[in-house]
DNA sequence: CTTGGAAAGTCAACAAGGCTGACATAAAAT
DNA sequence: ATTTTATGTCAGCCTTGTTGACTTTCCAAG
């Protein structure tokens, strides 16, 4: 409704993508894509009695040993609480190991164990599988392309950490 | 782990784009972006003390008026239970339509009224500024990549609703 | 016309995973 | 010595998902 769905006012340029139309069928693939992203993850947790929460928190302890509670606190954008809830539980049933920090003694440094990474590899692997499918029917330019509307929708903040870790770990 | 990181016996194309490093950052740019994706639309619910599935079933109702329940339930993926509770507070705060069929009497056809319509424009116009934001920034070709690699991550049945809503309502 | 089954609604109970607020402890920093 | 920071924990609440059982309505096939 905002602007109608020509071309309103364009400036020579093609600007038919911009088309509410068009903005819709973004926001559907998001939607729908989202659930495929998440399903084949879920449906291996399942089997461990874990949930989403529990996988976030398992990838990025993976992807940045040792990071301290604050930091994935942070990242994963909730509150201690609820982060401690699934990491006591991780860390009960020995998937993650919390070291306390060497310098700073308040820290506590968080690792997976073998049975954290052995699990971490399984949901990994089924979540690569399937983005490498869609990469793969899709190509390298529409993955750069993917990558480049990706970024430019995040909050700034997010942004930022994204960047941080997808440069240098 | 899976296959290392290098062009693992690429067949002379250039498939540097499906190492497991590539995929993990695909993996986290959808992982960062989908928040930034909701985060307004969640801002707004806020202030109506309403939650995602309630913006969800407005935007499938507004998309489609006059779909059914069932097939309102089968674009969301959830049980009749969960959308029932969601759909009577809309129902009651007046904001949702719900018709008796007229060929089929026992079938359910769900409208907006104003007030729904109002809100579904405040929700859409915040999530097509963002989606607008993003796409201008990133151009059309990439806004064309981004589209074929989400439509590829969605399962057989989610990219088949999602095919049917994106041509012809 | 009767009946089987589909569509819809409802009640109860439960779980995951968000949230807030309050409070405890240890250690670093001032 | 005091304050601040990092972490953990208890209690309670909310949303949104689940399963299971049951009812009402009503189309359609026999």
């Amino acid at each position: 409704m905002a602007e109608g769905s020509g071309a309103s006012g364009a400036s020579g340029e093609s600007l038919l993508f911009l088309t509410d139309e068009q903005l819709r069928k973004g926001i559907e693939a998001m939607f729908f894509a989202y659930r495929g992203f998440t399903a084949d993850p879920d449906r291996i947790l399942d089997n461990y009695a874990y949930g989403r929460a529990h996988h976030r928190a398992i990838h990025f302890i993976n992807r940045q040993p040792g990071l301290t509670v604050n930091a994935l606190l942070s990242v994963l954008g909730v509150t201690k609480q609820s982060l401690n809830r699934v990491l006591r539980t991780l860390i009960e049933d020995g998937l993650v190991e919390s070291r306390v920090g060497r310098k700073d003694k308040r820290e506590r440094h968080l690792h997976l164990t073998e049975k954290g990474a052995a699990l971490e590899r399984e949901l990994s692997d089924a979540q690569r599988a399937r983005m490498r499918a869609a990469y793969r029917a899709a190509g390298p330019a529409a993955v750069a392309g993917f990558r480049q509307v990706l970024e430019a929708m995040m909050d700034p903040e997010m942004r930022r950490q994204y960047l941080a870790l997808r440069d240098g770990a």
